[in-house]
RNA sequence: GCGCCCGUAGCUCAGUUGGACAGAGCAUCGGAUUUCUAAUCCGGCGGUCGCAGGUUCGAGUCCUGCCGGGCGCGCCA
């Protein structure tokens, strides 16, 4: 079945070209569903539009149009008018929206896999979708920053997927750079303590006596640098190629659990501080400099099997750590997907090479944008210009603002990444082959399979990065990898940015002490709240439903997990939130509590009238009727679920999704209220309503989980 | 300094490519429960859409200027 809105836009679409000839085919309908119900339920307000085209009266624009509908359409609506300055009202008729509704197919089972009668795209629109999300960092826990690309990178996928698309999920780790080289050196520095016999945490205990140090003053942190030197000097000179003592230790962290990720997290933070203090002082030589670690991996050979074993190690700990996240929170990403930034190594040195020969000289990309590849001040960079030469980028100065490529020490950049991702998401062997100058980036390709051949590609990262992905889609378009099929059809690029979690002082969300909000912390304490609630509501007489403690903690969980996510989906995610535990876990509002209730309550029904002996599949053939008001809205809003779904996949916005829900779940309670189910005596009425049920509870169950929510059978 | 985003009810936010009198929730006030989950429902109050111009049959939406806030701006990611 395809939707109301689609149907209804091809009928009025179709009816401009029949009234206006051929020169009007392109022009949109701009068929919106009404604002109020007095004026129908779909109105066309290409009208107006057209008048002005046309060179012809609005209104009587208006009545060509309406006077050329099909019979289709007289078929579906109850009437059509022509209103204002010439609106065309569609009501549609109340025999046509339940035998729609009558006609959608029963669900299977528990509703798993359900797809409440909605088709999949056509073979020609289904997109390859690469979708990079959730992006965590290695040594690091995974914080409040990560939750929204997590969750919203989730929805979106599932939502891709769902509409028939193939959904390539890529977690885009970051296991490189700089930074690496302080995980690294933080591991050392816990070898070394462990060598030297200290109890466990040292890393902590260190990166706390450090803030103390410094905290106390210059002549303290003098002081302790120049223990810290010192130690650190005589440690190198006994083990100075590791074979000692951080070699061995790294093989036994193979096995054994000698460090946590918040040990490593406290290492890397530990050297970061470390390096800063330092930086200047005669105690800097003493102290390994973490970009010289990081530069060796990256320039590879035979030296760097530590460091590389210690990136290993601490690869696994994140992502075991990760792992626990994702299924907590019901998110679709497993090892599976994990595509770091390392896994794209091999192909970096190729990437600057194909820049610097296919932009030795502008090239524009479809849009009229150019890019330019030249050294600046020892960097490689590319220069993003108009068509006329000026820059697309200022920086402070005027000056145009360039992708880094290839710092000036040689050392590659995450733009390079992302150039090179770029090319592996969108090549493909047979589907999308893409003419590298470089033969060095065409071999390193075809070494890691020639490439993903995406059709879309979208990347959910904050905000803050936009200016980074404006330069590289302009990059890669220049580059022409975008034309699919010899530029007829271009690789959709699109940043689905999203806004910064703010606590309550709207602020950045911290904790009181300052630091990142860790997502496992976040997540123990909506459940904890949910259970509150929970338990709360058992202790009331009034309000006992009975339930078992296990019962409780289930219930607690989808109803945690599921607020913080709906709270976050809900709202558009282009701007910033205000993170409210208050407002999430209410029971009324735009809220997942309130949507489960409603789900919940349809349950209940069902209990009740399976012991009264109704079974649901004796009425799955009974005619739908939509005689009371509250009957026929809940009809329509079931079968406006495909055009939601649509239009979620196309703009990347869950949170259409979830104001469809809400007003779903708002307009099933008030069916609800005015509309007995089981207490009627009309078996015929309890049947369409019972089946209305269904619907509503399967709509309900199919948007949830397409935002990643779990439904209860009763709280 | 330049660029991007934002400014809508006391608070948190919706508002499709410009469409009908600007909508929710919270808060507040008032109603509804011998009936399927009252964790609900129904109603009242509340807005010169930051300000000033402009384009348009029509502007919260588009253009210009100003005020206020956030973010970003070459060798971090």
């Amino acid at each position: 079945m395809k939707s109301l809105h689609h149907q209804l836009a091809k009928h009025v679409s179709d009816s401009m070209r029949r009234a206006f000839g051929d020169a009007v085919a392109g022009t949109d309908p701009l068929l919106a569903p009404s604002k109020d119900p007095k004026f129908g339920d779909y109105q066309c307000n290409a009208a107006m539009g057209l008048a002005k085209q046309l060179g012809a009266k609005p209104r009587d624009v208006a009545q060509k149009i309406v006077d050329a509908l099909s019979a289709d359409v007289r078929a579906m609506c109850a009437s059509v008018e022509i209103a204002g300055p010439g609106f065309i009202n569609l009501r549609l008729s109340d025999d046509y929206l339940a035998s729609l509704a009558g006609s959608i197919p029963p669900g299977g089972g528990d509703g798993d896999g359900d797809r409440l009668g909605i088709d999949r795209v056509e073979d020609a629109a289904r997109d390859t979708v690469v979708l990079d999300y959730s992006s965590p960092n290695v040594a690091k826990q995974m914080h409040v920053g990560h939750l929204r690309s997590t969750i919203i990178g989730d929805s979106i996928g599932r939502v891709l997927e769902f509409e028939g698309h193939e959904v390539v999920r890529q977690n885009h780790l970051g296991d490189w750079g700089t930074q690496f080289g302080m995980v690294i050196l933080g591991m050392w520095h816990a070898a070394m303590a462990r060598q030297r016999g200290e109890p466990p945490k040292y890393l902590q205990r260190a990166l706390g006596e450090l803030r103390t140090a410094v905290a106390g003053g210059p002549d303290m942190k003098r002081a302790y640098l120049k223990a810290v030197a010192e130690r650190s000097r005589a440690e190198y000179q006994a083990d100075p190629d590791g074979r000692r003592v951080f070699e061995p230790f790294l093989e036994e962290c193979r096995s054994a659990y000698l460090l946590s990720l918040d040990d490593i997290e406290a290492g890397y933070l530990y050297i970061n501080a470390l390096t800063k203090e330092a930086e200047g002082t005669e105690f800097a030589a003493d102290l390994k400099d973490p970009k010289d670690v990081a530069q060796m991996m990256q320039r590879g050979g035979p030296q760097d099997t530590q460091e590389r074993l210690a990136r290993e190690i601490a690869i696994r700990i994140t992502l075991a750590e990760c792992n626990r996240v994702y299924r907590r929170l019901g998110v679709l990403l497993s090892d599976a997907h994990v595509r770091g930034e390392s896994f794209y190594e091999k192909l970096l040195g190729g990437t600057i090479e194909e820049l610097k020969a296919a932009l030795s000289a502008p090239k524009s990309g479809p849009d009229g944008i150019r890019a330019v590849c030249r050294i600046d001040r020892g960097a490689v960079c590319v220069f993003i210009e108009n068509a006329d030469g000026s820059p697309v980028f200022k920086g402070p100065e005027g000056e145009s603002l360039p992708m880094l490529i290839q710092k000036s020490d040689g050392a590659s950049l995450y733009a390079t990444t992302d150039v090179a991702g770029g090319l592996y998401r969108m090549a493909h062997a047979t589907r999308h082959p893409i003419r590298l100058s470089s033969r060095t980036l065409n071999e390193a390709l075809a070494g890691l399979g020639g490439g993903l051949g995406a059709t879309r590609v979208l990347y959910v990262v904050g905000t803050p990065q936009r200016l980074h992905f404006q330069m590289l889609f302009a990059v890669l378009r220049a580059l022409g990898w975008t034309q699919l099929g010899g530029g007829r059809r271009e690789v959709r690029l699109e940043h689905v940015s999203f806004g910064s979690v703010l606590g309550e002082d709207r602020k950045m969300l911290r904790t009181r002490s300052g630091e990142n909000v860790k997502l496992k912390d976040l997540l123990d304490e909506a459940v904890a709240r949910a259970e509150e609630q929970v338990r709360t509501a058992e202790a009331e007489p009034d309000r006992r439903r009975g339930f078992s403690d296990d019962e409780m903690r289930d219930i607690a969980h989808k109803v945690g997990i599921g607020a913080v996510k709906y709270a976050d989906l809900c709202q558009n995610r282009n701007t910033d939130y205000v993170f409210s535990w208050d407002k999430m876990l209410a029971l009324q509002g735009n809220t997942a509590p309130y949507m489960l209730y409603a789900y919940a309550r349809i349950m209940s029904i069902y209990r009740k009238g399976a012991e009264s002996g109704v079974r649901t599949s004796d009425i799955e053939k009974a005619p739908i009727q939509l005689d009371h008001p509250a009957e026929r809205a809940l009809a329509l809003r079931v079968l406006q679920l495909p055009e939601t779904i649509d239009a979620v996949a196309e703009n990347l916005l869950p949170s259409l999704l979830c104001d469809y829900l809400y007003d779903l779940a708002g307009r099933f309670m008030t069916f609800y209220e005015s509309c007995p189910v089981l207490q009627g005596g009309d078996p015929a009425l309890q049947a369409s309503r019972l089946r209305l049920c269904d619907l509503t509870a399967r709509a309900l169950k199919l948007g949830l989980g397409l935002l990643g929510i779990s439904t209860v059978e009763r709280m």
